[in-house]
DNA sequence: TAAAATTAAATTGTATACAATTTATTATAA
DNA sequence: TTATAATAAATTGTATACAATTTAATTTTA
């Protein structure tokens, strides 16, 4: 048969796999602070950019109203964010982290280099597969 | 601020990233076969192995009953597979390939070759990548 | 300036992921 | 050999992803 249609020939395969791989291994510090890594990864975003809109949300997390309005919706239950329409155009939602919100960043300093060591990672290879696939990303996006 | 809790400096999001831009890259191909991309890499297993079990594909994908039970129904109402009770342990149960299954592996033969070509990855990349991403996976699963 | 086009979010619908539970079957042990 | 444990799928419930549509607001244009 055909090598090239052999799942284990596959990189997107592998890229998938290791991809749902960390996702799971970012539960184990994720879960103490009831965060899913996608709600994580905006916090993250907000940690950087105390207020921001959806649109500029989802442009730095390539997603877009679709997967993001339900999100930042469970994030506002949990009162770690707040929203305003803008004054100057009703059709921005921006969204506001909240004194909760900047509080977390403490509880989440830690988790870097936690899954750093925890993915076991050489520092070599961390940088040569983020070099590539930032490479990738940027050329596609 | 602390670099570490950047979002430009986490591996994990630009695998999480690449991973579902890839998916996206798929799709051009396999919306033609009428496949998902999870519905693609099971029926590359099946192209392998004609029969094969729940259990035994979960374990190929790393995927548990959760995720297949519901796409092995999709792929048998497409007549794509069909599925039986081993006579020896009814708790088994076995995917069998369909022959229009079988034929769809002729339509899909060139995606491999059109998906590296489109993601635009060097040889060198390619199997850099993968490498580490397989050891990383190897080591954990 | 009023109609048409564009933009930003939200909503709808489909398809994963995955933890946890349930069901049915088989294996093991008291 | 019967109660118990273990196993394999399916089911349930929650949380993404993402295409497509809808809604509301703003810009553009005829």
């Amino acid at each position: 048969m055909e090598e090239e249609l052999k799942l284990e020939n596959q990189l997107c395969f592998s890229i998938y796999t290791a991809s749902r791989l960390i996702t799971r291994m970012y539960g184990k510090y994720l879960d103490k602070l009831d965060l899913t890594y996608l709600q994580y990864i905006v916090m993250m975003v907000l940690w950087e950019n105390e207020i921001i809109s959806v649109k500029t949300l989802g442009e730095k997390l390539y997603l877009d109203s679709g997967t993001l309005s339900p999100l930042l919706k469970k994030l506002e239950n949990k009162k770690l964010i707040s929203k305003k329409r803008n004054d100057n155009d009703e059709r921005i939602v921006e969204v506001i982290i909240s004194e909760k919100g900047k509080n977390l960043k403490n509880l989440a300093a830690d988790i870097p280099e936690n899954l750093f060591r925890d993915t076991g990672f050489s520092a070599e290879e961390y940088f040569k597969v983020k070099e590539i696939t930032d490479g990738f990303i940027k050329k596609h996006l």
